[in-house]
DNA sequence: TGTTTTATTTCGGCGTCCAAAAAAATGTTG
DNA sequence: CAACATTTTTTTGGACGCCGAAATAAAACA
């Protein structure tokens, strides 16, 4: 129970609702969007008209798929979203550098790029800058105008502070609290939100099958570090700063093996690339925490032998197997989803992870509390970062742009005809 | 974005948002409501009128804080719920025994009880219908009739599933899946909801203090369980099946102290009365857990002998902090709340327990990820979980039936008039 | 060509909100 | 004590958005 109703809040709601249906399936007749929405083919006309006036919507000229392809009465006349009429830009930053990509208001990638700015020597103060100038460099070249970009987001490994729109803490940098999502904001005059990749994932997770994952659930990413991205009642938790879901950096033991994160015992000390390689190696809990990417096959090798029996090998994916089971117990305990995705390169040995993890969990959560969840690997390349960027911006930009319509606009209109 | 808009929705929004106000600040004069929901004078006028007339409202007779005592102007008439329009029945069911509360729909309790029924050898197939009998009696006793009563709240110590109305374990019965929600409701013809008794705290400190905690917080019950109240967004979260939220069986050390749900390790098994004294007594990971009530009086003996720095005593406690630490750093890792509370008996003994609880957070937790927290313990009696059930079924009657006004009734004055 | 079928638009009515004006109820003041 | 000032509440008239029903549009079918 938020804010007051009236009539503007209405006409928000279901274009709101139009434009949901609209992105989850694809181009749809009018008479579609009634059943999608539940609102009457007299309020879908009207409403759609609205849109198409906007410019937000445009009929579809060639039907795609003539679904049923001949069948008698007037034929549908397709809607879908106008991708002319904005444009977002997905900004993603790890210890592997700084990716970006441009998308159009239907979500398709229609430029990318990787750009050379130095992340882990970066300075405070003129990190933000160096992206804003990538960005700017990043539309200059695929000749999208700036003015068209109606948001950027940036999706950070390691903690983000939403609100505050700065890098709180990341792997990636040495130095913490780094401002961003402002200063792009005001360098660019472009609305700029910010947040952990992990959640991003989960973004991008409702946006493409909003059915399997709309009530409450998970996705763990699992390579070089550990993220979470938490689902709850259908959206995705970002918590009262953004800076929420830190399973990576959730204590499993204390007094455990150190993490990039400065404190001992975390998740991610156990089950990220660098944690499970530093338990092959040797003896874990005295060596320090990598900063450093590692190369896909020098992990690749190390699945390797694991799978050959070598028990230092077995051994290391197994403790990452146990941390991330109890883990997962701890999170289940506390906000008992209905589905949990494992997601990310980790996930390729998930083999060698599963049974411990399972084991971990069955020994953490009496069964009562884990009878109702389903844990399941999504195969998801990181790109689901960017895709998943792109998803969460433009449902910010249908919430908070399109949804409204312009008032004015349609003032002037009417005044146009008096 | 659940359902579309229609003035349906609209009025049902807002009459909620004048009984929300209503509840959280006492009686209010329609100008005043008109401040605290944004709507306008008018607006607040049409919508008094209908309430008034459905009986949910009324204007109050004799004003009891003439605030500004004289001041120019027409006098304003304050409104406040109708008491008498519906009433609720709370029910706590624990370890001691069954308790029973009945209300007003204002919130005041206008008699209240204890039953007999046995908990802990009770059948599954026969404790709902006990329930229900004990209801009626006391609704008989009170004078209240049954057709009066609108919601039965049932709070109970453990896991329950609100979705299938049962107590899915709880230390207070010896059998599991214990349906009582949905006798009682088919046996008096009453709503009927069930909830862990953490959750009801969690829904009487909303209901008191909404502005406290009105984002992301968790109240924690130390006692002779650990239970939590999650508020996520200014609601609780209840979980898919209303069994979320299980602090106390959140695993704290893989291998620990049995705890009563059968696993070992909970942090339950560490910080629950029985816990610290199984501590204090001797090796605590080969005991059992009881489940047996303790009396306070030995709790209390205990505390003592810590206080004097018994060190058996001493350790107990520590580790019951150090265990409570521990979860709530790996809670705050996954949710950030900005509040947390403690509460409950357990917290009689909170100079024990406080030192190791805040090295324990500090240790498991990056302190990026703690900043933003305010930990408090906030004295709380048992009677809060009745308050809060009250509460809670207040509120949802508040959502489910007051807000909708009696359609068909309108239906009927309108024709009555042709 | 007329009939059937299905999609979309138009029209009139309803419910809710709001701003502005009016009414109500009281204190203040000459 | 009557006129004025002030504040609350109600009334009035207009706007907006939804909906059902009827009308219209655009095709296949016969």
């Amino acid at each position: 129970m938020r804010e007051k109703a009236d009539s503007d809040l209405v006409r928000r709601q279901n274009r709101q609702l139009v434009l949901e249906a609209l992105r989850q399936h694809g181009p749809l007749a009018r008479i579609e969007l009634g059943r999608h929405t539940g609102l009457s083919p007299a309020s879908i006309t009207s409403i759609s008209a609205q849109l198409i006036a906007d410019g937000i919507l445009q009929e579809v000229e060639e039907q795609q798929h003539p679904v049923v392809p001949m069948r008698r009465g007037r034929p549908l006349t397709q809607l879908d979203i106008n991708p002319k009429i904005a444009y977002v830009v997905a900004v993603k930053i790890s210890i592997d550098g700084v990716e970006i990509a441009i998308a159009d208001s239907r979500g398709n990638i229609i430029s990318r790029g990787i750009s050379r700015i130095a992340t882990y020597e970066a300075e405070a103060s003129n990190f933000g800058k160096a992206v804003a100038a990538e960005i700017a460099k990043q539309l200059k070249a695929s000749r999208v105008p700036p003015r068209q970009v109606a948001r950027i987001g940036i999706a950070v490994q390691g903690v983000a502070d939403s609100q505050a729109g700065t890098i709180v803490w990341s792997p990636a940098f040495r130095h913490r609290d780094i401002p961003v999502a402002t200063i792009v904001q005001d360098e660019l005059g472009i609305a700029c939100l910010i947040a952990n990749d992990a959640n991003m994932i989960a973004e991008g997770l409702i946006g493409t099958s909003r059915d399997h994952y709309s009530g409450t659930a998970a996705v763990v990413f699992i390579g070089y570090g550990v993220g979470m991205g938490l689902i709850l009642n259908g959206q995705v938790y970002h918590g009262p700063t953004g800076a929420a879901a830190e399973f990576g950096h959730m204590n499993h033991l204390p007094g455990g093996p150190l993490c990039r994160c400065g404190r001992r015992g975390c998740v991610e000390a156990y089950a990220a690339d660098y944690s499970i390689l530093r338990w092959a190696s040797g003896n874990a809990s005295s060596l320090p925490a990598s900063f450093s990417g590692i190369p896909e096959h020098e992990m690749q090798s190390l699945e390797a032998a694991a799978r050959r029996g070598e028990p230092q090998a077995v051994g290391a994916y197994a403790k990452a197997g146990e941390a991330l089971g109890y883990g997962l117990a701890r999170m289940m305990a506390l906000l008992s989803p209905t589905r949990i995705a494992l997601a990310g390169p980790g996930t390729r040995a998930i083999d060698l992870i599963e049974p411990s993890l399972r084991r971990a969990i069955e020994d953490g959560l009496v069964d009562e509390l884990r009878r109702n969840v389903d844990i399941e690997v999504v195969p998801i390349h990181t790109d689901m970062i960017i895709k998943g960027t792109i998803d969460g911006a433009l449902r910010q930009l249908d919430r908070e742009v399109f949804a409204y319509g312009s008032l004015g606009k349609r003032q002037v209109t009417l005044k146009d005809i008096a």
